[in-house]
Parts: C-alpha cells; sequence; structure tokens
DNA sequence: TGGCTTGTGTACCGATCGGTAAAGTGTTAT
DNA sequence: ATAACACTTTACCGATCGGTACACAAGCCA
C-alpha cells in the first residue's frame, strides 16, 4: 500500500501545528487525521500510546530544536552577547513573529499539565540555564543573570499570550526588542 | 423542589475554576455538573446557550470584578503611584500568588479565542488603559506609559505561565515585585 | 516465487460528548 | 385554593470521543 508520509519524524510538525491550535484536549483524532492526512489505522502504527504519546513526540521534537539552536548556541558561542543576540532572533522566527504559540506554554496552562509536567519543566530549565550561563559570560553576576534569565522568559511567554489575545503579532516583536536591549545594556 | 443554589451568580466562581482547570474544550458538563452539585437541567436553566454561555459570563463576571478592583482604582485614586502599587497587590491576591491561572489569557491561546475574542481583548485593553493612564499621572510621558503598561501586562500573564510550567507560584511573586520596581521608580 | 515487514483502510467498540424534552416538585403570588 | 413560576430530575438523542482488531496492499529480501 503506498505509505502516505516517509517517515514519523515528517508528522510532528503538523501534529504541533495542531496541538497549538486547539489544545491537547480540543485536538482530536479525527481533526489529526484530517490534518496529517492519515487514518486512525497509520497514526495508531506511528504512535501506539495515542495522543498521549504523540503530544510527547511532539515536545521531544520542539525540546530538540531548541537545544540545537537556543540553548547550545548560549552554551558554545565564545560571543555571549552575541549569542543571545542571535537567540532571540531565532526565537522570533520560531514563534513566526507571533503569530505563533508556545506550545509548551500553552500546555502548562490547564490540568494537561499533569501529564507533561516533566517536559515542561525541563524545556524552561534547559532554556532558563543556558540564558543565564550565556549572562555570566557576558558579565553579568550570577545572581542577576538568573534573574534576568527568568524574567526574560516570563517576558517571552507573556508577549506571546498578549499577542494571542490583542490578535496582534506586533505585540510580540515589540517584548522582543525591549529583551534584546535590556539583556545587551549590562 | 429544593433548590441547589441561591443564585446564577453564585455558580460563576465554580464556573471559573472548572475553565481555568480543564480549559474550555476540556470542561466537560458532567465535570462542571459535579463541580456545582447541579444536573444538566439545571445548568441549562440557568444558561440556555450551554457552555458557550457559561463562559462568556465567566468573562463578564472577571472582567467585572477588574473593573471594580483594578481598572477603577487606577483611573480614580488621587494619588497615582499608590493605586499603582495597590493593584498590583490586588492582582497577586487575585491570581492567588501564582496558583492561580488567568482563564481570559488562557482561553487566549487556543482556538476557542474565537468565540471569545472580544471580551478578552477588551479585558486586556481595559487594563492596560487604565493603567497606562495611572502612569501618566505618575509622571510618565504617554508613549513611555503605554509601552511600560504593555510589558507588564506581558509579564503578568508570562509569570503565571511559568509559574504553573515549573509548578513554582514564588516566580510569579518575584516577577511581580520585580513590576513594582520598575512602575514605581521613574 | 514466497514469505515478512511496514504501513493503510475499514469496521467496530463502549464511553462520553453537548444538548433536548418533559414530567415533577416546591415556592410564591393572587 | 389555585395558578404561575422557578428549579430539579430523569430519560433520552445523535454525534463524536479515544482506542482496538484485523484484513489487506505494497516493497523488500530470501
Amino acid at each position: 500500500m503506498a505509505r502516505l508520509v516517509a517517515e514519523r519524524a515528517d508528522l510532528l510538525p503538523v501534529l504541533g501545528e495542531v496541538f497549538r491550535e486547539h489544545g491537547f484536549e480540543g485536538a482530536s483524532l479525527s481533526i489529526i487525521g484530517a490534518r496529517t492526512g492519515l487514518g486512525k489505522g497509520s497514526l495508531y502504527h506511528f504512535f501506539p500510546g495515542g495522543k498521549e504519546e504523540m503530544a510527547k513526540a511532539v515536545l521531544a521534537e520542539i525540546d530538540g530544536w531548541f537545544q540545537a539552536h537556543i540553548f547550545q548556541p548560549l552554551h558554545n558561542e565564545k560571543d555571549a552577547a552575541r549569542a543571545i543576540a542571535r537567540t532571540l532572533d531565532a526565537v522570533g522566527d520560531y514563534f513566526k513573529s507571533g503569530r505563533r504559540v508556545c506550545l509548551v506554554g500553552a500546555l502548562a496552562l490547564n490540568e494537561s499539565r499533569d501529564l507533561f509536567a516533566r517536559q515542561i519543566r525541563g524545556y524552561f530549565a534547559a532554556w532558563g540555564e543556558a540564558l543565564a550561563g550565556a549572562l555570566i559570560r557576558a558579565g553579568h553576576d550570577r545572581k542577576s543573570a538568573k534573574v534576568l534569565a527568568e524574567e526574560t522568559l516570563a517576558a517571552i511567554q507573556g508577549g506571546l499570550v498578549m499577542a494571542r489575545a490583542m490578535n496582534d503579532p506586533a505585540l510580540f516583536q515589540r517584548a522582543l526588542v525591549r529583551i534584546r536591549t535590556r539583556l545587551v545594556a549590562k
């Protein structure tokens, strides 16, 4: 039978968008099937654990992307200030300048959080530590770096929420600009 | 037949908590029935429009509470700086120091936003304008007040998201402290 | 050629979904 | 007393939910 998808990994971006748009509860198998073009048989072939396994796979893929494009650069690049600036650009692109929501943050808000608590916490913890590390290398002391990192992540999440609420993606971009100026200024 | 609830308004806080915990899609009528102690018949007696009317009523009640306890004080109190400080305290209490999520923000994130777009936008717009007005009276120029208000609302929403994600209510309290120092300092 | 693996399509499951209908119970006003 | 109203209870509706079972089709390897 002609296969409809090259590999399981190709499904993850689509699944991610579906979960972003409808939430975990709201993303029904019929919606998922329609968006992926796969029937239940195929979906359960790739994800025997059902919706929960799909969401966990998506979260793992997101974590991998951030590891590669955000966390690692923050850790490794010589020029910490430059790394911070560049990863902020990458964040802006990733969230499509405010038109895309953070799935990890969205899942954190309601009771489905409990299903994914470890991954949610791990994602933000890794991000916070990577950013704080870069801030230290850029000249901040340990304490202020930690505070600044925490403040930055909250500002990003809040910017995404507000951009959606006001239906104004530019709001998120303005938030990113403010974050940038605050992080580069010592 | 013995009535189980004095008036419709008494249901709204319970409904609010249910929507906060489960989201709009996830809050099933059976959950709602269990939490309110009412059967479907009673629920549809009070809310003929079903879940959607329930959520809209909850949003209206939230808006009313913020009007009375946050927006109006920001507009009316003589001492603007004091009004800002006091409303920040009220916000901290309202969100139970980070243990409670913002329903308006949570609804904004997924596709159920479209159902409530006007109320969501109105809530944040009113808040932003009230805060910006108070900041102007406290000495800020029009432009920086608007920016600062936008930044503040995003920081609050982001603080709530992060506190839930990290399962650390103190994170939200730290965010509120930072907001306070930023708003009182000119 | 023939089996084996990998994926797909279809039919089906019991449970639950949001919502409706209508009878019944209690209170209140006339 | 009785009629009107406000609320509750129960039974029910079709649709959809997440998930399972299984036959079947294609590609690959022996």
